[in-house]
DNA sequence: CCGTTCTGTAACCAGAACTGTTTCGAAAGC
DNA sequence: GCTTTCGAAACAGTTCTGGTTACAGAACGG
């Protein structure tokens, strides 16, 4: 369904955030750990700290901390700072008015997806920062997984590579 | 989060054919109502048939039909046809094996996701088609509910008009 | 048996989104 | 003043999304 990975980045850096707690560490150190700019991390962190999760300060010795003790930090925060849009998307024209399923199912749509959403928020809620950290740490290393079939599951465009 | 549409156009087109049900539709009538493309429609139709929810027929007089009662169709079924990617990404880049948090937060977090999915669907499973028609066509007009609001919450490139 | 209707599928396109990158200013500390 | 770090804007490459056209094949009616 989604595609962006917003919510596994900020809560890979709230991780490193707990992990290093109360120390407070870099964007530039965290992207050395995701393997990205530390610009898009900073982005990001910028989205945590408007629901007062983490702190920065600039400057030299200055960085990201985070503003609670680990375990007062569930996904539920982590997730309702990072999401821009609803869960599952509307589609942009509306429906028929003229049709009586279309006059109401918008309606009827948000109503479904909100109950839906809330089961998931009500997860997320359970699981806090450190206990994810628990669970980094101990884990043993994965069998590595072949992550290389995280996205596109099924295409639908066919190679193009028409040989004329 | 996400963007693409396909679960409501989804939920959309099976409660049309359960209000039809158990007559015929054809996918250019159902796209009059969902205001798009019949071939669109198509497409998320033959993800919904592939999983045995619906059945179509060529030719004159026919169209697409349920295979089965709106009470044995929930939406969890219908979730599943469409989806095509897990409920939230995975970055493409690989985070640092070096770095003891990126070598198992990956590990981790499908553990997490799965959990959260998990929920969401238990959700998904307890709302049937005929539970979504029943509050299609009870359901008043509503609101004139704004929906213009659906996406781009917060944007983040800004207008491009440099005046030079 | 031919014409009409409808599905099935490929191909292509434009617009939007996503991520990464560069750049520059400002703040903080040595 | 110099270095480090954040803050923010601008932009580029790639992918996703939805819409459109096109055409072959199946079913049906006359």
């Amino acid at each position: 369904m989604n595609t962006n990975s917003r919510f596994a980045v900020a809560i890979h850096i709230l991780t490193m955030l707990a992990y290093r707690h109360p120390e407070a560490i870099t964007s530039a150190y965290m992207a050395g750990s995701v393997t990205t700019n530390p610009v898009v991390l900073r982005r990001l962190l910028g989205d945590l700290r408007r629901v007062g999760l983490v702190e920065s300060r600039p400057g030299n010795g200055g960085g990201w901390r985070l503003c609670r003790q680990p375990e007062q930090i569930t996904l539920l925060d982590c997730y309702l700072a990072v999401k821009e849009n609803r869960l599952f998307g509307l589609p942009l024209q509306k429906p028929n008015p003229a049709c009586s399923v279309g006059k109401t199912i918008t309606h009827a749509l948000c109503g479904l997806f909100q109950e839906a959403e809330l089961a998931l928020e009500e997860r997320l809620a359970q699981t806090n920062l450190a206990q994810v950290l628990l669970r980094v740490s101990s884990e043993p290393c994965p069998p590595q997984n072949d992550s290389s079939v995280r996205r596109t599951a099924r295409r639908r465009r066919v190679a193009k590579d028409n040989v004329l």
